[in-house]
Parts: C-alpha cells; structure tokens; sequence
RNA sequence: CGGGAAGUAGCGCAGCUUGGUUAGCGCGCCUGGUUUGGGACCAGGAGGUCGCGGGUUCAAAUCCCGCCUUCCCGACCA
C-alpha cells in the first residue's frame, strides 16, 4: 500500500483542507487574489444545497427575483452602521465605457440597499404584506486573507429579503428562517449538529438589531457560522422609506428582514465530516450517492455494473458507474478523495456467488448482499450511512463541549473546541478579553440550546470558540 | 493590512550556503505491452522565459534591490 494521497488531518489540518478542495477537485484559485474557480465537482454540491435550500426558502413562501450586481454608491451611506460594517472591503467601479462614472458604482457585498429602494416602490398598503423576496447571485468582499469555499473575495450564495408590517411578524419569519429552512438543512441534510443561538451584539450584522445564526463545529474544533437570519428593526425601511398604510390609513415604516447562506457551506461541508482519506459527503447531499466499480476488466463483470448502475438509477438513488482507467485501488481511493457515501463493487467472485459488495464511505464497512436484494440494501445501507454520520458528528461535537464557569476556563476550552460560559460574565467585558485570545462568542443560547427570544431573558450561555 | 515562510515542468520537491558544461528527482501526462479483490509494472517519450523587473559579474536558478503571488499566525468577515 502506497502512502496518503493527503496530509493527515492531525499533521495539518489547512494543509488538509487544502488538499481535500484540490485533490477531489472541487475549486482552485482564480487568476486575482481572492478568486475561486469552482470545479464541477464542487459546483455539482453545491448545486445540491442549492435545491435543498431552494425548496425550504420557496415553503415558507418566499420568491425568487434578482436585482442588480451594480449598486449607486450613495445607497449604501444611508444607513450608517451598515456603510460602516462595510466599506473595508467594498470592490468600486470607478471608470466604464472609457470615461470615469459620475458616481462611482459598488459591486454588491449584500443587497439590502438596494432591495430596500425597490421594496419602497412595490409596498403600499398592509395588503402588501409580507413582502418575501430571495435571490441566488454572487457578492463581492475583498477579503485580505482568502481561503477557498471559506473566504473567497466572490462568492456564491442566496440572500433572503423580506418586509413586514409588525416587529413581531418580522422575527417570527427570521426565525422560521432559521428554524425551517437553515437549521433542517444542516442537520437533516447536511447531517451537521448546530449549536443555534443570536450574536452578541458585537458579531451582529451590520445594520441588524437581531441576528440569528447556525453554528457548526469543525474536526480541528473551530467554529464555522453555516447561515445568519437578521432582524433589521426599521432601520433600512427608514433608510429607504419602505412604508405601508395600515387598516386605519395610518402610515408606517416596515421592519424588514435579510437572510444568507453562502458557498461557505461547502467548506464547512469538508470540514465537518472529512477524514484523512478525504471528503465525507452525506448520502442526502451527495450528488453521487453510489458508485459502482468493476473489480476486474472483465466483459461479464462489466456487464453486471452497467446493470447494477441502471437498477439503482430505476430505484432513483444518484448512481455512476466508474468509467475510469487504472488499477481497482486507485479507482477505490479516487472515490473515497470525493466522499462519495456507497460504493458497490463487483469482481468474479460477487458475479459466481450472485451478490455484489456494498462498502460504507465513512467507516469502510463492507457487507455483501444478494442481487435481488441490491435497491433495498442500498436504500437501507445510505440512510444508515446519514444517520450514522450525524450520530458521529454530535459526538464529537458534544465532546469537544465543555460548561465552563470563568473567562479563563472559557480561552482554555476553546484551544480544542468550544466553551459555554454564562452571558452574564461575558456581556459585562468579558467579551474584550475572549477577543484578546482569538476566541469569539459564536452565539448566545438558553441553557438547554435553544433558540432565545431576545438577549434580554435571563440566565442566557454564550458559545464561545475559535472560528473561521 | 502587521508578523513569519515560500515561489524551479501540471503537482510535490532537490539544486542556491561556496555564481561556472546540456537544471535534476518523485508523482502525473503521451505511446506500446503486461496488469487490476485497496494508490500496479516494464520499455520508450513529451514537457522549463528557474514568479516578474532591475542591478552586480566575463558568467546568475544561485549574490543584491524592488514588485507580484501563495501558505501560516493576527486584525476583518458569509
């Protein structure tokens, strides 16, 4: 046996990371600094978290449109937190059509300004409401540190736009957000456990008087943040007159909502579940749940995959068939590099016994079944193969949890993973001395993990950790 | 943007300290053959402005200066 393909996660878990993204050929870098060329393996997941999003964000009854890449750089002055938050890495065209613009144009890093100025036109009246708009696009922030999937200076993503009459409608749908769309998709799909919880008003959004996040924690035990859903209060609705007049004819600023999960998925796909042996995709995201390979180049045995293949593909499971050239084992590890979750192999010996060999992605299980029990066990093995990975994950993520009760205790905890540590302690100046040692607070939750009102409620924990 | 490391074939590297024939090695790639139940082997072959620009020198991958890029740590962030 040959040694590793990739840098073990234990020597160098970037270097891993790295080596995962280029050697299962999911993305690499753009000709400019912070550019990510995304491989059609990569783009193949995350066209997988696209649908997966898509159909959550279209039940709650949110729509799709598109507004503009280009931005008037005016729109973003007005709203002064948010300018603030984001003119460091603004991208701005200041030249086009061979002369310099009169107003210099922004490349969108988020839309709300300029969803806001169309939101003030298409709303009226309270019959308007909710007004509940997503789009699909790319935003630019000039990162100063890229990293593929993670921080890349472009970057793919939805952002989620909505407008409500009450203060009340407008957190109720920032947490059905969350709660329906974000946090069922990470853990039913992406079989990520999240710790859930609002920012401290440091890590907020800016511009948000609330935001709501999904935490995941990494196999190097750091913290990825995996979606946000924002409460905007009436601050943009204000910024740009997005009004409605009530039952009564009295007028109103709306409270509006924004809500994002981007192409970082992917990364904290990677990362979540990832081995030494490489990517480990979830059957329910994976776009190819099976592959199915030929032990030998034989005529006989070839024929069995090609039907095998086309059994599954009736049976609806995303099957391929293994076309490559090269010996069984490095066929067997190029597959293992992309994670995908159950491989059916079949040799000789599988055709003269009439069973073919299932082998588990995660865990290298192998187990043989009888033909006409192939669709089933496949089924079966894939959904076991989902729950297991999520099993996994929570245990390890529960391990790497410790209930801490000082600051101290808290930076010591988050060397290897993630501390909970009373709000308390933490919102009266705790949260500088955290910052000071590279540790942040990912979220702030009830006791029990849920999902807090507001940061207002009493005996609150703060997740803290180190995070991408 | 601050601190550190590095740029030599598609990828990973050696050579540089002490300047001197035709710049090497592994993997990958191409051709042919033998192989294939966990990263196969044999034979032949292609592939290089040594990151870019300038300087020193009879002579620069090697020494000096500037710039660019990448990676790590930090600040910022989805």
């Amino acid at each position: 046996m040959a040694t590793s393909a990739l840098t073990a996660q234990g020597e160098d878990f970037p270097r891993w990371y790295q080596d995962v993204v280029a050697k299962a050929e999911m993305a690499e870098n753009g000709p400019v600094r912070g550019t990510m060329v995304i491989r059609p393996y990569g783009y193949a997941l995350w066209e997988r978290v696209q649908a997966e999003l898509d159909r959550r964000i279209k039940a709650t009854g949110a729509r799709n449109a598109y507004f503009p890449l280009f931005i008037p750089e005016s729109y973003f002055a007005r709203e002064a937190e948010h300018v603030e938050g984001f003119s460091p890495e603004l991208a701005v065209v200041t030249h086009a059509g061979g002369e310099d613009l009169a107003e210099p144009v922004i490349v969108r890093p988020t839309s709300e300004t300029v969803v806001g100025e169309y939101m003030a036109k298409w709303i009226q009246s309270h019959r308007d409401l909710p007004l509940l708009l997503n789009q699909w696009a790319n935003v630019v922030r000039w990162e100063l540190r890229p990293r593929l999937f993670l921080r890349s200076s472009e970057f793919l993503w939805q952002e989620g736009h909505t407008a409500h009459a009450t203060a009340a409608d407008a957190a109720a749908f920032a947490a059905r957000i969350h709660r329906d769309v974000y946090r069922d998709f990470l853990v039913e799909v992406m079989a990520v456990p999240v710790f859930e919880g609002l920012k401290s008003p440091r890590e907020r959004f800016a511009g948000a008087i609330n935001s709501l996040t999904c935490e995941g924690m990494m196999r190097d035990g750091k913290a990825l943040q995996m979606s946000t859903s924002h409460e905007l209060g009436q601050n943009f609705a204000r910024a740009f007159n997005v009004a409605f007049q009530d039952e009564g004819g009295q007028s109103s600023w709306c409270h509006t909502t924004s809500w994002g999960a981007s192409t970082r998925l992917i990364g904290g796909l990677i990362m979540a579940h990832g081995d030494d042996r490489g990517l480990v995709v979830p059957p329910r995201l994976a776009p190819v749940a099976v592959v199915v390979l030929a032990v030998r180049d034989e005529e006989a045995v070839e024929a069995a995959c090609a039907e095998v293949t086309a059994e599954l593909e009736a049976a609806g499971v995303a099957v391929e068939r293994d076309r490559a050239r090269g010996s069984f084992g490095r066929r067997v590890t190029d597959w293992e590099i992309k994670g995908v979750p159950v491989r059916v192999e079949i040799g000789p010996r599988d055709l003269s016994e009439g069973v073919v060999t299932l082998v588990r992605r995660d865990d290298g299980a192998r187990r043989t079944v009888a033909r006409g029990e192939l669709a089933a066990s496949v089924r079966a093995l894939l959904d076991e193969v989902q729950a297991s990975l999520y099993a996994s994950a929570r245990a390890r993520r529960d391990a790497a949890t410790r209930d801490v009760a000082t600051l101290a205790e808290a930076v010591e905890a988050a060397q290897e993973g993630f501390a909970r540590v009373g709000w308390d302690l933490v919102a009266a100046g705790g949260e500088d001395e955290l910052n000071r040692h590279a540790v942040s607070v990912r979220c702030v939750q009830r006791a029990d993990g849920s999902l807090p009102a507001s940061l207002d409620e009493s005996d609150l924990v703060a997740v803290v950790a180190k995070a991408y």
